[in-house]
Parts: structure tokens; C-alpha cells; sequence
DNA sequence: CCTGATGCGTC
DNA sequence: GTCGGAC
DNA sequence: GTCCGACGACGCATCAGG
């Protein structure tokens, strides 16, 4: 596909802001693509080049792509800026510049800008600015006004098109709601919007199974303040205590010992910034795991819970061996949502928890979560006062028979708190005992 | 080496 | 993480 | 209810330049 012809259907969609109507847009852009370059429309219609836990990162945003502009244009930095400040947006720069200076267009496909985008995000160490800035000024000046004012806002995370992969999935299905199910399920054991269009085109989404080292799209909690309405919504549920720490999910086979470690984002972590999973092995009593869980520092003595902040410390690449020792991880695992080759993403909580509790070794470096079993929402607020007393964030109650569903779409789970506004205003640690 | 600017990612 | 707008 | 985008606090990583 002709980049210009993608810019036309960018600037459609900009204009558009029912969300029916854009998606039926973003259906005719995606027959129009071919199998070849499906992806790459779909990656860059979300200002995106890779999925998440590939790690694919431009390192170019505001300031530099004002650079970018300044170059690409032969204009004074100053003026750029001047100009940005009163547009208050990069593609609008970029498609004035070019503008004015009768930028013509050099037959582009999506491809072609989808390569030049990913050399320059590949790009790195002493002089990549200046090599970032150049890549990218050469590729505006191969492009139409229109073309400059999206692929502009790339970089810099604006892109503003009012969809995401929601709207993606439901024009893939293009008003097949059996065929969106289908989507979204496999998108959620395969969170690459790129690949999955391409599996449609190809009427192939049938061979997405989870798979180790491949994140799941995390299912996240609603936010409840009342008990009560906890029960009438979701009946019998698990309540459980809330930690202030980190999202995690651990990927385990022991076959090759391949330990890979994502967060509720489905970002990639390297396993020496946790090195304590590296002997996640021994804790795990099966060859394959996928366990969801919230990691939290202790103090060394293991008898209280660090604070976020103190936390998200070990979130560092540098001087591990240092921070790992002042601030040791523990991991409270709630969830299991893959065993040896078998997807448990449709089996009922309880059910998935059973399972759990015979493949985690609990206690030391993993620990189950407690949780208490109940349909009555006196019981669930005892339960959150008692955790608000420990210095826990709250509860986290889930629906008993809940299957595994990614995003906070339902009612499923739900999370309970005490205030706003009170992260990060507590002491360095938190005064009560480790549980597990 | 150190410092500041910039970019990124967590909640 | 929260919030508010558009649907 | 759902989806999207704007926003904030905080702290780390990376690079440029002295």
C-alpha cells in the first residue's frame, strides 16, 4: 500500500469520532492491505512497530523529533519550537513545513516506512541522537505533507487516531460477532495485533494457543467500593489481600530452564533484574507454568513489605546485586493460567487456584495468596479492614467460578482500596508481619 | 568520571 | 494509577 | 458499561558534553 494512501485513511479516521463509523473505516483500510503488509498497517495505524514484550523502542520523541523538524526543514531550532508551541502538536508542524516548501512525496509503501522507523528504533549507543535525528529527517523529506503529519506523531507516542486494538479486533471481524470472540480470544494469548490481522487474512487463528514466553494479556480488576454489590454481581467469590507492588507474570519450562518474566503491560524484563526466579524451577512442581503475580520487596529479615517506591527499586539494571540484597523480592501468586501444554484460561477460578496450590511451592520465594471464600459482604469488608490494617493496599475479590478474561472488561474482579492519593506518603516500610 | 536533558515505564 | 469525554 | 486519551508522581536508563 502507498504510504499517501494510508495518510488518506489516517486523516479519515482523525476526523471521525463515532466509533462505529471508525471502525468501519479501519475495515475497508484492512482489505485493502495485503497479507504482506497487513501487520505493519495495523502496527503503524497504532503508532506501534513491534508488540510490547518484543522491546521494540524508538528513543525519539518531543524534543528530538523538533530536531528532526528543524533539520528536515533547514529551519532554526528556535522557530520550530515557536511553531510547536502554538500548534501544540508535531504533525501539524510537519505538514506546514512541508507544506510551504512543496514537499513531494517518493512512492513510499507502508513498508518502506515501517523499515526506516524500525532501523531507527534499532539504532543505539554513542551518536545514536545524531543518527536517530538524521534517519528520521531523511524519511520526512521523502514524504507528503499529509504522509509527515501522522508518521511524525509516531515517535512521539500522539498519534490521536481515537481507536486501539479494541477497535482493531472489531474491524478485523468486520460485524461477525462470532468472529470478534474469536479475535479477541486469541489476541489475548497473543497480544500482537499484527500477526493476529495476518492470521485473519489468513483464516488461520485457530493455531493461537499460549505458549512459554509469550505474555497473556493480563485481566485486571474494576474498581468497587461496596460490598454488597460485589455479592449481587458476582455472587460467590474468592477475597484476597491487595499488594502494593509490582505485576508480574513468570514463565517457566523446564526443559531448557527458560525463565522469562513480563509485566501487566506485557513488557519483557531480563531475568537478572529478578535473579532470585532463576531458581524458579525448584518451586515449581510441574515442566511447564505460566503463573500471574504481584511481586513485593521485603526488608531482609522478611518481617515486613516495602512500599511501592521502595519496591519498584529493584526494577534497576544496574547494581543488582546491591539493591537485590537491601530489598528482596517475594512473589504472591494468585493465578495459574498455564500448565504443562494445557491453557487453563477457560477453567473456573477455584478450579485454577486447586491446580495452583499443587504446582506452587508456597512459601519463601513464592508465596500463594490466602484467601477467604465467601457470598457474604460482611465478611469482605472484615477482610479489608484487616488488610488496610496490615498496611496492604486493600482486597482484591474475584468471582469463584470467574474464567480467565483479559482486561477489565465484566465483572470478574474487582478491586477494593481505602483512599485516593496516598501512594508514595507512606514510610519506607510498612509495620506487620509477611504472610504467606 | 560527573551532570543535565531526554526518554521511558511503573503505579 | 485516576479522571472525564464520547458513544 | 466500554473504550480511549489526557493527566500525575516517581525513579531509572541512556546519551551528550564537559
Amino acid at each position: 500500500m502507498r504510504l499517501t494512501r494510508f495518510a488518506e485513511f489516517l486523516e479519515k479516521l482523525e476526523k471521525t469520532s463515532s466509533r462505529i463509523e471508525i471502525t468501519k473505516i479501519l475495515t475497508n483500510l484492512l482489505n485493502e492491505s495485503d497479507q504482506s503488509e497487513i501487520d505493519k498497517v495495523v502496527y503503524l495505524s497504532l503508532g506501534m512497530l513491534a508488540p510490547n514484550y518484543q522491546g521494540t523502542i524508538l528513543n525519539l520523541a518531543e524534543k528530538m523529533m523538533l530536531r528532526t523538524l528543524a533539520y528536515a526543514y533547514q529551519k532554526d531550532l528556535t522557530e520550530v519550537t515557536s511553531l510547536y508551541k502554538k500548534e501544540g502538536d508535531v504533525g501539524l508542524v510537519a505538514q506546514e513545513l512541508g507544506e510551504r516548501l512543496k514537499v513531494k512525496d517518493k512512492n513510499l509503501t507502508v513498508t518502506d516506512v515501517y523499515e526506516k522507523l524500525l532501523a531507527i528504533a534499532e539504532d543505539g549507543g554513542g551518536g545514536s541522537q545524531e543518527r536517530k535525528v538524521g534517519k528520521m529527517a531523511k524519511l520526512i523529506g521523502e514524504i507528503d505533507p499529509l504522509s509527515a503529519r501522522f508518521i511524525t506523531r509516531i515517535p512521539v507516542g500522539k498519534l490521536r487516531l481515537g481507536f486501539s486494538e479494541k477497535t482493531v479486533i472489531a474491524a478485523l471481524a468486520a460485524q461477525d460477532p462470532k468472529l470478534e470472540k474469536e479475535i479477541e480470544a486469541a489476541y489475548n494469548i497473543r497480544p500482537d495485533i499484527g500477526y493476529i490481522a495476518g492470521l485473519v487474512k489468513e483464516n488461520k487463528l485457530d493455531t493461537v494457543e499460549p505458549e512459554i514466553g509469550v505474555p497473556v494479556a493480563p485481566m485486571l480488576a474494576q474498581r468497587l467500593n461496596s460490598t454488597s454489590e460485589m455479592v449481587k454481581k458476582m455472587g460467590e467469590v474468592s477475597v484476597e489481600p491487595k499488594f502494593d507492588g509490582l505485576r508480574i507474570f513468570i514463565h517457566y519450562r523446564r526443559k531448557d530452564n527458560l525463565i522469562k518474566i513480563f509485566t501487566r503491560n506485557m513488557n519483557s524484563i531480563d531475568i537478572d533484574t529478578f535473579p532470585e526466579l532463576k531458581e524458579v524451577g525448584k518451586f515449581i512442581h510441574a515442566d511447564e507454568a505460566i503463573l500471574d503475580s504481584e511481586a513485593i520487596g521485603v526488608d531482609p529479615k522478611r518481617e515486613m513489605f516495602l512500599d511501592f517506591q521502595k519496591t519498584i527499586q529493584r526494577r534497576r539494571k544496574h547494581d543488582i546485586g546491591k539493591t537485590a540484597s537491601e530489598i528482596p523480592l517475594q512473589f504472591q501468586i494468585f493465578d495459574l493460567i498455564y500448565i504443562n501444554g494445557k491453557s487453563l484460561i477457560n477453567e473456573p477460578y477455584l478450579k485454577r487456584r486447586e491446580i495452583l496450590e499443587k504446582t506452587v511451592q508456597n512459601g519463601g520465594l513464592l508465596r500463594i495468596d490466602e484467601n477467604v471464600i465467601t457470598d457474604n459482604p460482611d465478611v469482605i469488608k472484615d477482610l479489608h479492614q484487616k488488610y488496610l490494617k496490615m498496611g496492604l493496599e486493600g482486597v482484591v475479590v474475584k468471582r469463584a467460578n470467574g474464567t480467565y478474561v483479559s482486561g477489565r472488561t465484566g465483572w470478574n474482579w474487582v478491586k477494593m482500596k481505602e483512599v485516593e492519593g496516598t501512594r508514595g506518603k507512606l514510610s519506607d516500610t510498612i509495620d506487620c508481619v509477611v504472610m504467606g
